[in-house]
DNA sequence: ATGACTGGAGTTTCCAGA
């Protein structure tokens, strides 16, 4: 069977939910992350999305984070944060669930602006907590997909303009070190393995300057995935519909599609 | 033309996002 699968910061359900009801309608993914809810646990519009066939798991707070899953399958074995450590902001921005034996796991890492503070300080540490929280409770061999905004641009071509940005939040080599030591884990970049050299793939522009019109991005949002899910992959793209609707996230939906036994 | 974006909080202007 084909399985699709979606992430997608919506800067906003409260101002995208129009966006993602029409997103789930017109293609239909079994699973879709969500990040940048902005809303508090119940606050989420639960029976919206139930009414349509999805099962809401969210992790929410008064900030302006927030994580969830939507699923048309069961979900089981929910973890919320970081359960080893005492991060009280993970709780908004870590979520997972087992589904269809695969464990599906939506992120948001920290900004981390400026770079140099305390704040980038611990968008790092975030990345190695995730590392960390990995290697607690899973193996490379476990069906697993980290899918999510990381906030990070991996390499020199996941960004508009490398020479530019290098140093800049969100492509500072602390920050792309700190992704390579989670990925080396046993991860592996599921539209990388797709377009191993493909240029201009973005999954977020600023909302100024025509950002998105000249494609001047960066590609922050990824899926990482297992090797025994890498196995089963299918294709891998960014989404930029949604980018070109009224009133759009600044950032588009990135998706993959697996080959799953029946 | 010297600006140019968005959402949320909370109250009219600021902060954060990336």
């Amino acid at each position: 069977m084909v399985w699709i699968l979606g992430t997608w910061n919506v800067n906003s359900l409260k101002a995208r939910q129009e966006h993602v009801l029409r997103y789930l309608e017109k293609k239909s993914p079994s699973v879709l992350c969500l990040q940048e809810t902005k809303l508090r646990d119940e606050a989420f519009p639960k029976a919206v999305f139930e009414s349509r066939g999805y099962q809401v798991l969210h992790a929410g707070g008064p900030g302006r984070n927030g994580v969830a899953i939507l699923t048309r399958d069961p979900a089981k074995g929910i973890i919320r944060g970081f359960p080893e450590v005492d991060d009280p902001q993970a709780h908004e921005r870590l979520f997972g669930a087992e589904i269809r034996g695969i464990y599906v796991i939506s992120v948001y890492v920290p900004n981390g602006s400026p770079v140099g503070s305390d704040y980038f300080l611990y968008k790092l540490e975030f990345l190695y907590r995730l590392r960390e929280f990995l290697e607690r409770h899973f193996t490379p061999e476990t069906p697993l997909a980290l899918c999510g905004d990381f906030n990070v641009a991996p390499g020199g071509l996941d960004v508009y303009d490398p020479e530019l940005l290098e140093g800049q939040i969100c492509f500072h080599e602390r920050e792309r070190s700190a992704l390579r030591l989670l990925a080396d884990w046993g991860l592996v970049d599921a539209l990388r393995l797709k377009h191993p050299d493909k240029p201009g793939l973005f999954s977020w522009w600023d909302y100024q300057f025509g950002a998105f019109r000249a494609n001047r991005g960066m590609r922050l949002d990824h899926i990482w995935v297992t090797r025994p899910l890498a196995e089963r992959l299918a294709d891998c793209f960014i989404d930029c519909e949604p980018r070109t609707w009224s009133k759009p996230s600044d950032h588009a939906p990135v998706i993959a599609v697996f080959d799953l036994p029946d």
